[in-house]
DNA sequence: ACCTGAACACCGTTCAAGT
DNA sequence: ACCTGAACACCGTTCAAGT
């Protein structure tokens, strides 16, 4: 055995990655195990920490993928100026994509080092969509798209995207009141 | 060895909470492990599966002790109508106890059955404080609570207070002129 | 240089055996 | 009846050894 050779780490990596996802949408993220990934692509363990420093490490760049997904997948959407348009298809995102979207927000189990700043970026280029609504206030902006998150975290599936808009409908309502 | 009965079986059930609290206080959640929990208090595993059935039945346990105790530390605050004093006083309890606290709204890592229905209910009665505010609008409620743990969960500490009370005030502000 | 596979130090859970 | 402790089937991670 040991020197295959068939693909350069970069190619693994990707192998990893696919393998990866593959489990976490056909099983969740609890059954994604090293040794389950080793399995379905036909390495071994050792191979893996050739590409990756640890599970949680192989986790932030599964993330990473999702991330950009999740970028690509709202793209022809951002056109539209309309914002219950653009959450209804970051809802239907997240719902068809459960558990990879899950895994976002809850990198690390407990508490390692912070995120890596390009991980925080790449999240607030997406929620930038909120923006022109909120002129100046990135504070608004936030506390707007965490708490649409705490509606999509803590709800039953069928009741998040009323919920969602109920609090969106009502918070743009509160601000523009403000303004007046 | 074998046979102690120093305890009965609820003695029991107290000292394995007692000592799992310990553990997740000062160690965190990820560090809760059965063997540990059985070291710190003297006993081996087998007997922590003489009360509970599982480790997820035993956190569900750890979490209605602790749902019971943030309603014990609002108690003297629900009487003020101040729904402001109230929410920081819960922000404070969630604060000085991130790591109990936190795992009242992730249950099982992945997903079992559906929460027992005394768990659920007991949160309610806990956001029940918001309910004057919102009459005839149990979603408006749902909907705020949820958005104001979504700030909780993906804030970083020092600016959750602040961002929990913009989401608050504006809410309520579109919740008012909505009736207007 | 690339990859294996065995080893290390853990897990949760079960259960025959002891008192 | 209560409790032990060994066993089972797993983990993530490391690393000497092979090609």
């Amino acid at each position: 055995m040991a020197r295959r050779n068939e693909h350069n780490l970069v190619e693994l990596k990707a192998i990893i990655l696919n393998a990866a996802e593959t489990i976490i949408t056909t099983e969740g993220l609890a059954a994604l195990t090293i040794r389950k990934i080793a399995m379905e692509m036909g390495y071994t363990v050792g191979s893996i920490y050739m590409v990756f420093a640890s599970r949680a490490e192989l986790i932030l760049h599964i993330n990473a993928r999702t991330l950009e997904d999740i970028t690509t997948y709202l793209q022809p959407i951002n056109a539209t100026a309309d914002i219950e348009t653009w959450l209804k298809a970051y809802l239907h995102y997240a719902r068809t994509n459960v558990d990879r979207w899950r895994m976002i927000f809850t990198p690390h189990p407990p508490e390692a080092e912070p995120l890596p700043d390009w991980y925080q970026a790449q999240l607030n280029t997406i929620f930038q969509q909120f923006a022109p609504h909120f002129p100046q206030s990135p504070q608004a902006i936030q506390a707007l798209w965490q708490g649409i998150h705490g509606i999509c975290l803590l709800s039953s599936n069928d009741e998040v995207e009323t919920a969602v808009l109920l609090l969106l409908r009502i918070f743009l309502r509160g601000w523009q009141s403000d303004l007046a």
